[in-house]
DNA sequence: GTTCTTGCAAAGGATTTGCATCCTC
DNA sequence: GAGGATGCAAATCCTTTGCAAGAAC
């Protein structure tokens, strides 16, 4: 447990909204501002791969085209980053009619669940 | 309407899955040797705006930490990719409870609205 | 012909990595 | 003192952009 670390911990758990690393970064750096972008990004890393903190959307490495034109889902598998999609019928979610708050007007709904796919699970 | 685009369009219509813009590059390849790797991203932003095609999650910039613990989902807008937190009871679902299909091992679920959130309706 | 598209290479942004040094325990 | 963490810079990955040449209508 090394003063960076604690001072970047201490800063995030201040921080509302979905930061960036480089928010977080700029936030970090008002109090140690000899800090490393590099740090910040190996720490947060860790914090998510402990459970800490947690990422808003899991990343695929680049981005990815849906090719799947029925109404479904996707199961995310959490180590190997694996999309499985998954109808709406077998996931038993059904989205709210109406306006949601804030005015937001919705186009559709993308669900994914996070977990540990079989393959992972054997391993 | 130029060739590469249309051999571009009938390649991804055969694709499955959520293929990375590098995969649909190789697969197109193959029947136009000389296509650039630009162009295919080029043409896949277009499918995607115009709503051809579709992405499977959408990108922030970079990756975002999730500040609030409170059980909650997303509304993100599909303009200026903007994230606001939902409650899960505002949101109206409710996770399937038991295992899903192949075996996943559910550990959270992460659902994005998507649609246009007010300001950007007003413009 | 005019406009839009292509291919190439360079630029860009986000993130990771190698490595020598420095801090914790 | 050993092992892990830091800072720096370079490297990497994914994606976008500028621009001259080429295709489409």
């Amino acid at each position: 447990m090394t003063h960076q670390r604690q001072v970047l911990y201490e800063v995030m758990k201040t921080m509302h909204g979905h930061p960036s690393p480089e928010e977080v970064y700029a936030k970090v750096k008002k109090k140690v501002p000899a800090v490393s972008l590099a740090t910040v990004y190996k720490n947060i890393h860790l914090f998510v791969e402990s459970g800490i903190f947690r990422e808003v959307s899991l990343h695929h490495g680049s981005q990815r085209v849906e090719m799947n034109r029925e109404p479904h889902h996707h199961m995310v598998c959490s180590r190997c980053k694996s999309i499985t999609d998954i109808g709406e019928r077998d996931l038993g979610l059904s989205g709210k009619h109406g306006r949601l708050p804030g005015g937001f007007l919705v186009e559709r709904y993308s669900v994914d669940v996070i977990g540990i796919c079989a393959k992972c699970q054997q391993s």
